[in-house]
DNA sequence: CGCCATATGTTTCCATCGTAAACATCACAA
DNA sequence: TTGTGATGTTTACGATGGAAACATATGGCG
Protein backbone atom coordinates (compact mmCIF):
# COMPACT_ATOMS: atom_id res chain seq x y z
CA UNK A 1 0.00 0.00 0.00
CA UNK A 2 1.97 2.93 -1.12
CA UNK A 3 0.70 6.38 -0.21
CA UNK A 4 3.60 7.64 -2.63
CA UNK A 5 5.22 6.45 -5.65
CA UNK A 6 8.85 6.14 -6.65
CA UNK A 7 9.41 8.61 -8.90
CA UNK A 8 8.07 12.02 -9.44
CA UNK A 9 5.36 11.65 -11.86
CA UNK A 10 5.31 14.97 -13.04
CA UNK A 11 2.70 15.35 -15.60
CA UNK A 12 1.05 12.21 -16.43
CA UNK A 13 -2.19 10.81 -14.70
CA UNK A 14 -1.56 9.49 -11.07
CA UNK A 15 -2.18 6.30 -11.26
CA UNK A 16 -4.71 5.99 -8.42
CA UNK A 17 -2.71 7.82 -5.22
CA UNK A 18 -2.94 10.78 -4.66
CA UNK A 19 -6.17 12.04 -6.67
CA UNK A 20 -6.95 15.77 -7.47
CA UNK A 21 -8.97 17.97 -4.75
CA UNK A 22 -8.37 21.53 -5.01
CA UNK A 23 -5.11 21.56 -6.84
CA UNK A 24 -4.48 17.90 -8.31
CA UNK A 25 -1.31 16.35 -7.18
CA UNK A 26 -0.01 19.37 -5.50
CA UNK A 27 3.10 17.10 -3.43
CA UNK A 28 4.52 16.10 -7.28
CA UNK A 29 4.12 19.92 -8.37
CA UNK A 30 5.53 21.11 -5.35
CA UNK A 31 8.65 18.75 -5.93
CA UNK A 32 8.83 20.09 -9.66
CA UNK A 33 8.77 23.24 -8.45
CA UNK A 34 11.45 23.03 -6.09
CA UNK A 35 13.75 20.87 -8.64
CA UNK A 36 13.16 24.20 -11.12
CA UNK A 37 14.29 26.49 -8.58
CA UNK A 38 17.28 24.50 -7.65
CA UNK A 39 17.87 23.96 -11.27
CA UNK A 40 17.87 28.10 -12.27
CA UNK A 41 18.64 30.05 -9.31
CA UNK A 42 21.71 27.58 -7.91
CA UNK A 43 22.81 29.96 -5.35
CA UNK A 44 20.31 31.54 -2.59
CA UNK A 45 17.23 29.76 -0.56
CA UNK A 46 14.77 27.70 -0.92
CA UNK A 47 12.04 29.02 0.78
CA UNK A 48 8.40 27.77 1.49
CA UNK A 49 6.96 30.96 0.52
CA UNK A 50 8.39 31.34 -2.46
CA UNK A 51 8.05 28.09 -3.52
CA UNK A 52 4.39 27.93 -2.80
CA UNK A 53 3.73 30.91 -4.76
CA UNK A 54 5.38 29.31 -7.88
CA UNK A 55 3.01 26.56 -7.51
CA UNK A 56 0.45 29.33 -7.57
CA UNK A 57 -1.11 28.27 -3.47
CA UNK A 58 -0.60 29.10 -0.26
CA UNK A 59 2.39 28.77 1.70
CA UNK A 60 0.65 26.88 4.53
CA UNK A 61 -0.92 24.74 2.02
CA UNK A 62 2.21 22.74 1.85
CA UNK A 63 2.20 21.48 5.14
CA UNK A 64 -0.83 18.89 4.36
CA UNK A 65 1.94 17.12 1.92
CA UNK A 66 4.92 17.19 4.04
CA UNK A 67 5.37 17.51 7.92
CA UNK A 68 7.85 20.49 7.94
CA UNK A 69 10.49 22.17 5.38
CA UNK A 70 13.13 19.40 6.23
CA UNK A 71 10.48 16.46 4.83
CA UNK A 72 10.10 18.46 1.76
CA UNK A 73 13.91 18.78 1.48
CA UNK A 74 14.13 15.46 1.99
CA UNK A 75 11.99 14.78 -0.68
CA UNK A 76 13.96 16.69 -2.89
CA UNK A 77 17.31 15.16 -1.96
CA UNK A 78 16.11 11.30 -2.91
CA UNK A 79 15.15 12.47 -5.86
CA UNK A 80 18.46 14.21 -6.45
CA UNK A 81 20.08 10.88 -5.78
CA UNK A 82 17.77 8.89 -8.11
CA UNK A 83 18.69 10.97 -11.19
CA UNK A 84 22.22 10.71 -10.54
CA UNK A 85 21.91 6.97 -10.12
CA UNK A 86 20.19 7.08 -13.07
CA UNK A 87 22.74 9.05 -15.01
CA UNK A 88 25.53 7.01 -13.65
CA UNK A 89 24.32 3.63 -14.96
CA UNK A 90 23.34 5.56 -18.14
CA UNK A 91 27.27 6.40 -18.77
CA UNK A 92 28.09 2.92 -17.33
CA UNK A 93 25.87 1.14 -20.46
CA UNK A 94 27.44 3.21 -23.04
CA UNK A 95 30.47 2.64 -21.87
CA UNK A 96 30.31 -0.86 -22.07
CA UNK A 97 30.68 -1.61 -18.44
CA UNK A 98 33.88 -2.94 -17.38
CA UNK A 99 36.77 -0.63 -16.67
CA UNK A 100 35.69 1.88 -18.91
CA UNK A 101 32.44 1.66 -17.75
CA UNK A 102 33.40 2.69 -14.06
CA UNK A 103 35.33 5.47 -15.19
CA UNK A 104 32.28 6.59 -17.07
CA UNK A 105 30.72 6.24 -13.98
CA UNK A 106 33.27 8.71 -11.69
CA UNK A 107 32.72 11.52 -14.45
CA UNK A 108 29.43 10.79 -14.77
CA UNK A 109 29.14 12.18 -10.86
CA UNK A 110 31.04 14.61 -11.43
CA UNK A 111 29.20 15.97 -14.48
CA UNK A 112 25.87 15.94 -12.36
CA UNK A 113 27.46 17.62 -9.21
CA UNK A 114 28.84 20.42 -12.08
CA UNK A 115 25.30 20.41 -13.96
CA UNK A 116 22.98 20.70 -10.97
CA UNK A 117 25.06 22.18 -8.05
CA UNK A 118 22.33 22.97 -6.27
CA UNK A 119 20.56 19.41 -6.15
CA UNK A 120 23.84 17.55 -5.94
CA UNK A 121 24.56 19.50 -2.59
CA UNK A 122 21.60 19.20 -0.95
CA UNK A 123 20.98 15.67 -1.77
CA UNK A 124 24.20 14.79 0.02
CA UNK A 125 24.18 17.65 2.85
CA UNK A 126 20.85 16.20 4.25
CA UNK A 127 21.32 14.25 6.94
CA UNK A 128 19.26 11.42 7.67
CA UNK A 129 20.09 10.59 11.31
CA UNK A 130 18.21 7.30 11.38
CA UNK A 131 15.12 7.75 8.77
CA UNK A 132 13.23 4.86 10.31
CA UNK A 133 14.54 2.55 7.41
CA UNK A 134 12.45 3.52 4.40
CA UNK A 135 11.55 0.26 3.20
CA UNK A 136 11.22 1.96 -0.41
CA UNK A 137 14.48 2.35 -2.28
CA UNK A 138 16.82 4.83 -0.53
CA UNK A 139 17.59 6.46 -4.17
CA UNK A 140 21.22 5.87 -3.99
CA UNK A 141 20.94 2.62 -4.09
CA UNK A 142 21.77 2.73 -7.83
CA UNK A 143 24.83 4.77 -7.68
CA UNK A 144 25.98 2.33 -4.80
CA UNK A 145 25.76 -0.93 -6.61
CA UNK A 146 27.33 0.95 -9.88
CA UNK A 147 30.29 1.41 -6.96
CA UNK A 148 30.61 -2.17 -6.33
CA UNK A 149 30.56 -3.59 -9.48
CA UNK A 150 33.03 -1.00 -10.56
CA UNK A 151 35.24 -1.66 -8.13
CA UNK A 152 35.20 -5.65 -8.72
CA UNK A 153 36.16 -4.94 -12.30
CA UNK A 154 39.16 -2.56 -11.19
CA UNK A 155 40.68 -4.07 -8.38
CA UNK A 156 39.76 -7.75 -8.11
CA UNK A 157 41.88 -8.37 -5.31
CA UNK A 158 38.82 -8.44 -2.66
CA UNK A 159 41.19 -7.87 0.28
CA UNK A 160 41.68 -3.91 -0.25
CA UNK A 161 37.74 -3.88 -2.21
CA UNK A 162 36.17 -1.49 0.64
CA UNK A 163 39.31 0.75 0.85
CA UNK A 164 39.36 0.76 -3.19
CA UNK A 165 35.35 1.58 -3.07
CA UNK A 166 35.59 4.58 -0.52
CA UNK A 167 39.10 5.47 -2.22
CA UNK A 168 37.18 5.84 -5.80
CA UNK A 169 33.99 7.41 -3.80
CA UNK A 170 35.93 9.84 -1.88
CA UNK A 171 37.83 10.90 -5.02
CA UNK A 172 34.79 11.41 -7.15
CA UNK A 173 32.78 13.15 -4.76
CA UNK A 174 35.60 15.58 -3.07
CA UNK A 175 36.40 16.58 -6.98
CA UNK A 176 32.85 17.73 -7.22
CA UNK A 177 32.76 19.61 -4.16
CA UNK A 178 35.96 21.10 -5.14
CA UNK A 179 34.49 21.97 -7.99
CA UNK A 180 31.54 23.53 -6.74
CA UNK A 181 32.71 25.58 -3.93
CA UNK A 182 34.92 27.21 -6.85
CA UNK A 183 38.41 25.68 -5.42
CA UNK A 184 38.51 23.92 -8.68
CA UNK A 185 37.23 25.12 -12.02
CA UNK A 186 35.50 22.62 -14.15
CA UNK A 187 36.86 21.02 -17.19
CA UNK A 188 36.23 18.10 -18.78
CA UNK A 189 40.01 17.41 -19.49
CA UNK A 190 40.61 17.42 -16.41
CA UNK A 191 38.11 15.82 -14.63
CA UNK A 192 38.96 12.57 -16.82
CA UNK A 193 42.65 13.26 -16.07
CA UNK A 194 42.27 12.96 -12.59
CA UNK A 195 39.44 10.47 -12.62
CA UNK A 196 41.44 8.35 -14.68
CA UNK A 197 44.54 8.33 -11.99
CA UNK A 198 42.33 5.74 -9.94
CA UNK A 199 39.24 4.41 -12.35
CA UNK A 200 41.58 3.20 -14.45
CA UNK A 201 42.92 4.93 -17.65
CA UNK A 202 41.47 3.06 -20.46
CA UNK A 203 40.23 5.23 -22.96
CA UNK B 1 40.73 40.01 30.23
CA UNK B 2 41.19 36.88 28.74
CA UNK B 3 39.27 38.37 25.56
CA UNK B 4 42.17 39.12 22.73
CA UNK B 5 45.32 37.20 23.93
CA UNK B 6 43.24 34.36 21.15
CA UNK B 7 45.07 33.17 18.25
CA UNK B 8 42.45 35.39 16.21
CA UNK B 9 44.95 37.96 15.30
CA UNK B 10 43.05 38.27 11.98
CA UNK B 11 45.41 41.41 10.62
CA UNK B 12 49.28 40.49 10.57
CA UNK B 13 49.80 43.85 11.01
CA UNK B 14 46.95 46.00 13.39
CA UNK B 15 49.18 48.73 12.11
CA UNK B 16 47.25 51.12 13.57
CA UNK B 17 43.16 50.45 13.69
CA UNK B 18 41.22 48.86 16.46
CA UNK B 19 42.40 49.58 19.54
CA UNK B 20 40.15 49.23 22.47
CA UNK B 21 36.98 51.74 22.61
CA UNK B 22 34.13 50.58 24.84
CA UNK B 23 34.65 46.84 24.24
CA UNK B 24 38.11 46.38 23.85
CA UNK B 25 38.61 44.42 20.86
CA UNK B 26 35.30 43.93 19.57
CA UNK B 27 35.77 42.31 16.25
CA UNK B 28 38.29 39.45 17.68
CA UNK B 29 36.16 38.78 20.53
CA UNK B 30 33.06 38.08 18.10
CA UNK B 31 35.40 36.10 16.62
CA UNK B 32 36.23 33.73 19.14
CA UNK B 33 33.24 33.82 20.41
CA UNK B 34 31.82 32.22 16.89
CA UNK B 35 34.80 29.75 16.79
CA UNK B 36 33.49 28.65 19.72
CA UNK B 37 29.58 28.29 18.93
CA UNK B 38 31.33 26.71 15.59
CA UNK B 39 32.94 23.69 17.62
CA UNK B 40 30.54 23.31 20.10
CA UNK B 41 27.25 23.54 18.79
CA UNK B 42 28.31 21.46 15.62
CA UNK B 43 24.83 21.91 13.98
CA UNK B 44 22.65 24.90 13.97
CA UNK B 45 22.68 28.29 12.69
CA UNK B 46 25.09 30.64 13.28
CA UNK B 47 22.60 33.38 14.23
CA UNK B 48 23.83 37.11 14.67
CA UNK B 49 21.57 37.82 18.00
CA UNK B 50 23.25 34.36 19.72
CA UNK B 51 26.83 35.57 19.37
CA UNK B 52 26.21 39.01 20.04
CA UNK B 53 24.67 37.53 23.26
CA UNK B 54 27.72 35.30 24.21
CA UNK B 55 29.92 37.98 23.71
CA UNK B 56 27.49 40.91 25.79
CA UNK B 57 27.08 43.33 23.24
CA UNK B 58 23.78 44.32 21.83
CA UNK B 59 23.12 42.17 18.04
CA UNK B 60 23.31 45.52 15.94
CA UNK B 61 26.90 46.09 17.23
CA UNK B 62 28.48 44.09 15.33
CA UNK B 63 27.93 45.80 11.85
CA UNK B 64 30.83 48.10 12.96
CA UNK B 65 32.82 45.67 12.16
CA UNK B 66 31.60 43.73 9.59
CA UNK B 67 29.68 44.90 6.65
CA UNK B 68 26.94 42.30 7.10
CA UNK B 69 27.03 38.54 8.21
CA UNK B 70 28.49 37.35 4.89
CA UNK B 71 31.67 39.01 5.90
CA UNK B 72 31.82 37.67 9.23
CA UNK B 73 31.44 33.92 8.33
CA UNK B 74 34.06 34.84 5.61
CA UNK B 75 36.79 35.83 8.75
CA UNK B 76 35.74 32.95 10.61
CA UNK B 77 36.12 30.61 7.34
CA UNK B 78 39.87 32.32 6.94
CA UNK B 79 40.60 31.75 9.94
CA UNK B 80 39.63 27.68 9.68
CA UNK B 81 41.68 27.85 6.89
CA UNK B 82 44.60 29.17 8.85
CA UNK B 83 43.79 26.17 11.78
CA UNK B 84 43.72 23.64 9.38
CA UNK B 85 47.30 24.74 7.42
CA UNK B 86 49.00 24.87 11.16
CA UNK B 87 47.72 21.54 11.73
CA UNK B 88 48.99 20.39 8.22
CA UNK B 89 52.06 22.00 8.76
CA UNK B 90 52.73 20.10 11.98
CA UNK B 91 51.85 16.81 10.86
CA UNK B 92 54.33 16.99 7.70
CA UNK B 93 57.15 18.19 10.33
CA UNK B 94 56.35 15.83 12.92
CA UNK B 95 56.60 12.81 10.19
CA UNK B 96 59.80 14.17 9.36
CA UNK B 97 58.58 15.11 5.54
CA UNK B 98 58.90 13.41 2.33
CA UNK B 99 56.21 10.34 1.52
CA UNK B 100 55.22 9.82 4.95
CA UNK B 101 54.92 13.34 5.77
CA UNK B 102 52.74 13.64 2.92
CA UNK B 103 50.83 11.27 3.94
CA UNK B 104 50.34 12.93 7.58
CA UNK B 105 49.31 15.99 5.58
CA UNK B 106 46.48 14.19 4.07
CA UNK B 107 45.18 12.63 7.68
CA UNK B 108 45.47 15.74 9.41
CA UNK B 109 42.92 16.97 6.57
CA UNK B 110 40.47 14.63 6.99
CA UNK B 111 40.88 14.68 10.86
CA UNK B 112 40.33 18.14 11.11
CA UNK B 113 37.44 17.94 9.36
CA UNK B 114 36.02 15.50 11.65
CA UNK B 115 37.22 17.54 14.72
CA UNK B 116 35.94 20.44 13.59
CA UNK B 117 33.11 19.92 11.27
CA UNK B 118 30.82 23.45 11.67
CA UNK B 119 34.35 25.22 11.26
CA UNK B 120 35.79 22.88 8.18
CA UNK B 121 32.33 23.19 6.33
CA UNK B 122 32.00 26.94 6.90
CA UNK B 123 35.82 27.20 5.51
CA UNK B 124 35.26 25.50 2.23
CA UNK B 125 30.91 26.79 1.74
CA UNK B 126 32.28 30.52 1.93
CA UNK B 127 32.39 31.43 -1.81
CA UNK B 128 34.91 33.94 -2.57
CA UNK B 129 33.70 35.45 -5.79
CA UNK B 130 36.46 37.58 -6.92
CA UNK B 131 37.37 39.18 -2.72
CA UNK B 132 39.66 42.10 -4.61
CA UNK B 133 42.60 40.04 -3.87
CA UNK B 134 43.30 40.38 -0.30
CA UNK B 135 46.39 41.14 -0.19
CA UNK B 136 47.07 39.41 2.93
CA UNK B 137 47.54 35.64 3.17
CA UNK B 138 44.44 34.19 1.70
CA UNK B 139 44.58 31.55 4.55
CA UNK B 140 44.69 28.24 2.42
CA UNK B 141 48.26 29.16 1.40
CA UNK B 142 49.94 27.53 4.49
CA UNK B 143 48.10 24.03 3.16
CA UNK B 144 48.41 24.92 -0.40
CA UNK B 145 52.40 24.93 -0.71
CA UNK B 146 51.93 22.06 1.28
CA UNK B 147 50.06 19.90 -1.44
CA UNK B 148 52.66 20.93 -3.96
CA UNK B 149 55.77 20.10 -1.90
CA UNK B 150 54.38 16.81 -0.95
CA UNK B 151 53.17 15.58 -4.58
CA UNK B 152 56.65 16.88 -5.63
CA UNK B 153 58.27 13.88 -2.97
CA UNK B 154 55.64 11.10 -3.91
CA UNK B 155 54.77 12.00 -7.70
CA UNK B 156 58.34 13.31 -9.37
CA UNK B 157 57.01 12.97 -12.70
CA UNK B 158 56.45 16.98 -13.63
CA UNK B 159 53.92 16.12 -15.99
CA UNK B 160 51.36 14.51 -14.23
CA UNK B 161 52.58 16.82 -10.80
CA UNK B 162 48.94 18.88 -11.45
CA UNK B 163 46.49 16.02 -11.45
CA UNK B 164 48.65 13.96 -9.20
CA UNK B 165 47.70 16.97 -6.43
CA UNK B 166 44.57 17.14 -7.42
CA UNK B 167 44.09 13.82 -6.87
CA UNK B 168 45.45 14.14 -3.86
CA UNK B 169 43.24 16.91 -2.81
CA UNK B 170 39.90 16.00 -3.81
CA UNK B 171 40.90 12.41 -2.46
CA UNK B 172 40.87 14.12 1.15
CA UNK B 173 38.40 16.22 1.08
CA UNK B 174 36.22 14.46 -0.33
CA UNK B 175 36.45 11.83 2.32
CA UNK B 176 36.24 14.48 4.80
CA UNK B 177 32.50 15.21 3.40
CA UNK B 178 31.64 12.04 3.12
CA UNK B 179 32.38 11.64 7.02
CA UNK B 180 30.73 15.05 7.80
CA UNK B 181 27.45 13.86 5.76
CA UNK B 182 27.52 10.50 7.94
CA UNK B 183 27.92 8.83 4.67
CA UNK B 184 30.99 6.98 5.48
CA UNK B 185 31.31 6.81 9.65
CA UNK B 186 34.89 8.01 11.00
CA UNK B 187 37.70 5.66 12.12
CA UNK B 188 41.38 6.15 12.50
CA UNK B 189 42.06 2.72 11.07
CA UNK B 190 39.94 3.47 7.51
CA UNK B 191 41.81 7.17 7.03
CA UNK B 192 44.64 5.88 7.09
CA UNK B 193 43.64 3.12 4.76
CA UNK B 194 42.57 4.85 2.21
CA UNK B 195 44.61 7.89 1.83
CA UNK B 196 47.64 5.79 2.16
CA UNK B 197 46.41 4.25 -1.62
CA UNK B 198 47.11 7.35 -3.01
CA UNK B 199 49.49 9.40 -0.40
CA UNK B 200 52.04 6.28 -0.36
CA UNK B 201 51.55 3.33 1.91
CA UNK B 202 54.71 4.33 3.99
CA UNK B 203 53.81 3.72 7.89
C1' DC C 1 41.62 72.56 29.78
C1' DG C 2 37.66 72.58 26.58
C1' DC C 3 35.44 71.25 22.10
C1' DC C 4 34.13 68.38 18.72
C1' DA C 5 34.67 64.82 14.93
C1' DT C 6 34.58 60.12 14.88
C1' DA C 7 34.54 55.38 16.26
C1' DT C 8 31.76 52.57 18.81
C1' DG C 9 27.52 50.63 20.88
C1' DT C 10 22.15 50.84 21.67
C1' DT C 11 17.25 51.30 20.59
C1' DT C 12 13.75 51.05 17.55
C1' DC C 13 11.78 49.46 13.53
C1' DC C 14 10.82 46.54 9.38
C1' DA C 15 10.45 42.68 5.97
C1' DT C 16 10.94 37.92 5.78
C1' DC C 17 11.05 33.39 7.35
C1' DG C 18 8.98 28.76 9.20
C1' DT C 19 4.97 27.21 11.22
C1' DA C 20 0.90 26.63 14.47
C1' DA C 21 -4.21 27.43 14.86
C1' DA C 22 -8.58 28.52 13.35
C1' DC C 23 -11.37 28.78 9.50
C1' DA C 24 -13.18 27.68 4.78
C1' DT C 25 -13.97 24.56 0.87
C1' DC C 26 -14.38 20.62 -1.76
C1' DA C 27 -15.26 15.36 -2.98
C1' DC C 28 -17.57 11.63 -1.88
C1' DA C 29 -20.15 8.06 0.98
C1' DA C 30 -24.15 6.96 3.56
C1' DT D 1 -29.03 15.59 2.02
C1' DT D 2 -25.89 15.67 5.24
C1' DG D 3 -21.82 14.76 7.37
C1' DT D 4 -16.83 13.61 7.24
C1' DG D 5 -12.30 13.95 6.14
C1' DA D 6 -8.85 15.67 3.01
C1' DT D 7 -7.27 19.86 1.32
C1' DG D 8 -6.25 24.94 1.03
C1' DT D 9 -6.46 29.88 3.25
C1' DT D 10 -6.09 33.46 6.73
C1' DT D 11 -4.22 35.15 10.57
C1' DA D 12 -0.85 35.32 14.05
C1' DC D 13 3.62 34.53 16.47
C1' DG D 14 8.48 34.38 17.47
C1' DA D 15 13.00 34.70 15.44
C1' DT D 16 15.91 36.32 11.92
C1' DG D 17 19.15 39.85 9.29
C1' DG D 18 19.55 44.45 8.66
C1' DA D 19 18.65 49.84 8.22
C1' DA D 20 18.21 54.23 10.73
C1' DA D 21 18.31 57.26 14.41
C1' DC D 22 20.15 58.00 18.65
C1' DA D 23 23.72 57.84 22.56
C1' DT D 24 28.39 57.78 24.28
C1' DA D 25 33.17 57.54 24.84
C1' DT D 26 37.82 58.68 22.86
C1' DG D 27 41.50 61.18 21.41
C1' DG D 28 43.20 65.07 18.50
C1' DC D 29 43.51 69.91 18.31
C1' DG D 30 42.86 74.57 19.78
Amino acid sequence: MADKDNSVNIKKAPAKAERAYHHGDLRAAVIAAGLKRLAEDAGGELGLRALARDVGVSATALYRHFPDKEALLDALAEEGLRRLGALQAQAWLKAGGGRAGFKATGIAYVRFAHDEPALFRLSFTRQMPDRKTEEAGDGGEVAYNLLRAGVGEVFPDAESADAAALHAWALVHGLAMLILDRRVTWSEAMVERVVGLTFGGVD
